[in-house]
DNA sequence: AAGCGTAGTACGACAGCCGAAGGAACGACA
DNA sequence: TGTCGTTCCTTCGGCTGTCGTACTACGCTT
């Protein structure tokens, strides 16, 4: 089973948080089953990876958070929304994927 | 300029620099500037990040090491040379390349 | 009664990258 | 002669993102 290794993507787990929330807001459990679902369970993102790229983007201004007060039973789910500032970051690194690429790909043999 | 992040790099200067030491043993100074060259100017690699990366794979058993002693003035210059573990591991690491693009591209516009 | 799926938090460790700084040799240039 | 630029490498310490471990807590099924 091929594992992706970490330090490649990392950097990269907030672009596809981003991208996931382009399509309106979600919270953590949720995306994470879009991303293994998205990968056909090729990346399957670690819980704690995942709330701390929460917790460090909403500092950043990119997500914003709220808690849907509707949930029975008192659970507690928090839910993310990409603002202005975190649509534009992730356009910013759609673009250094395509330089990133050409420049990996120098050192790739296929 | 585009700054290229290191964050997504991370992992893969292993792989840069083995691809390089394909050709035949080369040294840290010699390396980075063929980087350089290679990306036209796009991925300029930190001095440390590549000596570290050096120590790190000889550890590993991906690169050996040799003092070339012909040298005039009694410079200290440090050859690399590849070993049959750090071709395997660039053959892995390629593969896992592909895997990765695929992956990210699922979540990048362009 | 045990386990699974849902939903999240806290803590601490690690690894790779990088800034800052230094050193020592050499040639060129003025 | 002095100083600058290039070559070549090293040490140290800090940062950041990821991840392992562990825990809480509810509801449903087996």
């Amino acid at each position: 089973m091929a594992e992706i290794s970490s330090d490649i993507i990392r950097g990269y787990n907030d672009t596809i948080i981003l991208y996931l929330l382009l399509d309106g807001p979600s919270y953590g459990y949720e995306l994470s089953k879009r991303i293994r679902a998205n990968t056909s369970e090729k990346y399957i993102i670690k819980e704690t990876t995942l709330y701390s790229a929460f917790t460090r983007m909403e500092k950043n201004g990119f997500i914003e958070s709220f808690t849907d007060e509707v949930l029975s039973g008192g659970k507690k789910r928090t839910y993310y929304r990409i603002t202005d500032a975190g649509r534009a970051y992730y356009r910013a690194k759609c673009e250094e994927w395509n330089l990133i690429k050409e420049v990996i790909e120098k050192f790739i043999v296929t």
